[in-house]
DNA sequence: TAGTTATATAACTATATAGTTATATTTAAT
DNA sequence: ATTAAATATAACTATATAGTTATATAACTA
């Protein structure tokens, strides 16, 4: 599991989010998300896959940190973007082609 | 497909690097990528409904443009582990006790 | 020792999706 | 009018994966 793939999951970036705000062991996480014990572990061998979590075992509990080193991809990936983003972007909502449910296609060329 | 998703495909960050850099025809992206047409139309549709792209129609030539408004999500959700990248990252391997100053460690198990 | 707790994993189901080939649709060129 | 070109989509296959329940494993506890 990559990166990308492992912050695809809206279940799994939540729970990197509590495993970020401070380590986390299972049964924490599963309070915490509301997800069932073993999904919760499913998730988190993603992210360890992805090596964006750490174990350290402590007795039957096992203390899942962050390691936000793999985010840096995520970074390059988008550093090309932010000049676009903060150029275009501030600028309310330019982009007018929201031609989502009307057909009249406002084709200009 | 949300922007998180639709990055996770590496085919679809490279079709969007490529548009990214010029506004693109399908069969520009077919060339570049070296993927075959119907692929290339079906990532665009996943871009598309991210809103990562638009679309300007053009005689029976369909320009692909970037939108990187919805990379927004993305830097917020990065933006609370920047400093813990900069910080942690480049001396590697000591986060034992990034718990220990301010947080309470409600352990409840 | 027996039972309980914490976690992981196996087996399974359901869904999403990346690719394919074939075809439809629209526009351009002859 | 035909044909060709550019693109989209349908139908299909294969794979990944998010969830489930059941079980395995290891560590604690009485």
């Amino acid at each position: 599991m990559n990166t990308f793939n492992a912050l695809a999951e809206p279940n799994r970036r939540r729970l990197l989010e509590a495993i970020r705000q401070e380590p986390c062991t299972v049964n924490m996480l599963v309070s915490k998300s509301g997800l069932s014990q073993p999904a919760v572990s499913k998730h988190l061998r993603y992210l360890r896959e992805a090596d964006l979590v750490t174990v350290k075992p402590d007795g039957q509990k096992r203390w899942y940190e962050l390691n936000p080193a793999p985010l840096k991809e995520i970074e390059a990936f988008l550093e090309p973007y932010r000049q676009l983003l903060s150029s275009r972007l501030d600028a309310p909502e330019q982009h007018l082609d929201s031609m989502k449910s009307t057909k009249t296609k406002e084709i200009d060329n």
